[in-house]
Order: C-alpha cells, then sequence, then structure tokens
DNA sequence: ACAGTAATCCTGACACTGTAAAGATGCCGA
DNA sequence: TCGGCATCTTTACAGTGTCAGGATTACTGT
C-alpha cells in the first residue's frame, strides 16, 4: 500500500486543491495556511517552498479563480444569439461565478491578501477585462460603455454572493434572470439608430 | 496631570476611534483587536468588556459605517436639482465613501467578520436601503429600477475602493464625474413620455 | 552503478493573535 | 461609610504565520 511517501507527488496542485476547500469553508477572512496543509495531509511549513508564505498561495489561487471566473463567462457566452446577447451573457455568467463560489469571488476581486502586482494574477486579471472590452467594441461602445457593463455586473454580482439582494432571492429563477437582463440591457451601447426607437423587442 | 487614570472615563468611543484608525491602515484581513487595544492605550482585554469579541467591535464599527455612509450621500443629495438629479448624487455619493475611506467600505458591504444578525446593524442596513428606494419610488420607478441603481453604484464604488478600474483614474476630477453621471443615468427608470426621447438634455 | 547535489518535506522555535478566567481598582448608591 | 458592581489588568492557553535547520528522497553526471 502506498504509505505516504515522503515526497508527495504533486503537492503544489493538492495544496491548491485543499486552499480552494479552506477559502469556501472559511472565507477570505478565516483562511489558515495551517489549516490548508492539515487538509493536504502535510506538516505547516510545506506550503512554504512551492509558494513562499500565506499571500503566495493565495495569489495562485487567485490566478486559478481568474480562469474559472473567464470560463464561466465563455460557457455562457457560447449559446449567445448576436452580440448584444453575448454581453448580457456574460452578466449572467459574472452572477453565477459570485454565487458558485462567493469566496473565490471575493478573493479576486475584494482581497488585498494577494499580490496583485505578481505578473501571473495581473495577467490573468487584465485577460478577463480585455475580453470584456472585446464584447463592449463588438458593439461599437467606448470605455464608459465598458465601465457601465462592468460595474452593473460586478455590483449585481457583489451583492448577491453577500447576499444583500433580498429582493432577487424571493424570485424564480426564470423572474431573476428576467429582471438581471433588462438590467445589463440598460448598460449596453444603444442599438443601432434605426431599432433604437423600438420600445423592448431589441431581441 | 491626567497621569491615566484606571477607568478611562469613555472608553468605548475611543476604541471605536482606534478601530477605525486600524481599519483604515491594516484593512478588514489585517485588522487586530490587541493592536487596537494598544493604540488606545489599554489593555489588550479592555475590549471584551465593551464589545465582547472582535466581532463585536467590528459591528459596532459597521453600525457606524452605515451612518457616515448614508451622511455622505445625504449631503450630497442636498444640492439636487430634482429627483433624477438627487438619484445620480446618491451614486456619486456612494463612490465619494468609497474612495475616502475604502476599508470601511469593505467593511459594512463586504465583509463576513461584522455580525450581520445584530439588530442595530440590521437596522443601520435597512435605512440605507429604504432610503434608495425612497429615490426611486420618487422616480415612478420599480424593484428592477432598485437594483439597477444599487448594483450600478455599487459597482463603480467597489471596484474604484478596490482600484480596478484604471480607465477612471487616468480622467479628471470633472471627466469622471461627467463618465459615472452618463452611466448612472441609464439605470433610472425612464424618463416622463414627453421628454423620453429628447437626445441629451434630460437635464 | 554510484556519489553528490538539489529538491522536497519535517521539526522546532519565536512572536503574534483572540479569548477566557481571575484578580485589581475605583465609582456609586444604600 | 461600606458593599456591590462596572471597569480594567494580569495571566494563561491554543492557534496562527514565518523562519532556521535538519531529514529524506529524487535527480544528475560520471
Amino acid at each position: 500500500m502506498t504509505e505516504k511517501p515522503y515526497h508527495h507527488g504533486d503537492l503544489r496542485a493538492a495544496l491548491l486543491a485543499a486552499a480552494e476547500a479552506e477559502l469556501a469553508e472559511k472565507g477570505v477572512e478565516g483562511f489558515s495556511l495551517r489549516s490548508v496543509a492539515k487538509r493536504a495531509g502535510v506538516s505547516h511549513a510545506a506550503p512554504a517552498h512551492h509558494f513562499g508564505d500565506t499571500q503566495g498561495l493565495l495569489t495562485a489561487l487567485a490566478v486559478e479563480g481568474f480562469i474559472r471566473f473567464q470560463d464561466t463567462l465563455d460557457a455562457r457566452e457560447q449559446s449567445a444569439t448576436d452580440d448584444r446577447d453575448r454581453a448580457v451573457r456574460a452578466g449572467l455568467g459574472y452572477l453565477e461565478f459570485a454565487l458558485a463560489r462567493p469566496a473565490l469571488f471575493r478573493l479576486i476581486f475584494s482581497s488585498a491578501r494577494p499580490d496583485y502586482t505578481a505578473p501571473e494574477l495581473t495577467a490573468a486579471a487584465s485577460r478577463a477585462y480585455d475580453h470584456l472590452v472585446g464584447l463592449i467594441r463588438a458593439l461599437g461602445g467606448d470605455e464608459t460603455d465598458v465601465i457601465a457593463l462592468w460595474a452593473t455586473s460586478h455590483g449585481i454580482a457583489d451583492l448577491s454572493a453577500g447576499n444583500k439582494l433580498r429582493t432577487l432571492q424571493g424570485k424564480s429563477l426564470a423572474e431573476r434572470e428576467a429582471m438581471i437582463r433588462s438590467v445589463l440591457l440598460r448598460c449596453l451601447p444603444a442599438a443601432a439608430p434605426e431599432f433604437a426607437r423600438i420600445p423592448d423587442r431589441s431581441l
């Protein structure tokens, strides 16, 4: 039987997985490095070699978080009917991620614990941002439109992750999505002029 | 001379002030109760009597935070020209507070450390929410409009507090306010029908 | 095949943290 | 005045992050 070899084999990945579980249970503020090591069945100082310190581990976890975040958005955008619908779906994906992994969401967007000067992290974050810019560009939007879509998507997601939006929680899933869609649509750049006046059937 | 009497006099208020300073310097995640006690020039166990534990202190601080938050919004709304402008100014106040006290902002909106079941805290939070609902009601809006204004205001504020909106940081203050105003205006319920079509002069 | 080196992981230690228990101090009412 | 009580301190303990040094294993060149 494998009696726990001295060398783990892939401790780095195991620690990242343990860290994600720890994060999901305790949140960013209750995150403990020693507890992560215990989860991975390894000594409390083992993570140091792979990640340096706690900040290093959380930075690596944030990188992974950004990738999963983008994956969630991409998955939703797959089934888009046009560019406008695509942007709206991105916003819904934003919310989906925040609800599915609230702690990870907080880590990558509202925590000071990761090192945001680390090149891998800035790269991962920039990738997500560039993707957003692409969505708006496709609609002929400008900087203001980018801020509008991002801020609104982020606001809905962040408030939902913190259970602040009680109004939405009472509704059914269909009702919720409908409300959010209508909110997100307001943020998009105005449709082509010949259709801009048609009340609510831009889709 | 006052040679440090055994009884402080108003330690509760002094601790709250020290806690706010600690929060501003170290952030929610670096907040230390012992360090707060040291700031107030008192033993590390002194806060226990007034606030129970760290959560109690942070809860009390969050209550104060909500009050200041609302004060910031109110101040901005004072100089509003009409209900529409009032709602926009509220959003700008939201941002102002987040930039002036990012850590306090995080504490009341994105932290799991305060006890959100505490009646004083839920009361303070509800007051802010009710005020927002009032703003939307005055414009003839519904639940969706409340979410739209809140989420967008919150998104801009939260992203700005975390220095994520590099786009805005480059601009001048006037440019920034103009962009945000235009974003917030999209979230408001449509203006009265006879003015709805006028391109950009709803103000 | 084998020795040396580097990578990996562990043990032990230190300073710091939050919390609880028990003692010291001074205020205030009976 | 004096006892009770709120207030604050001291002491203690378990848990945390990080560092230094030692143990174990894998890998590399010969």
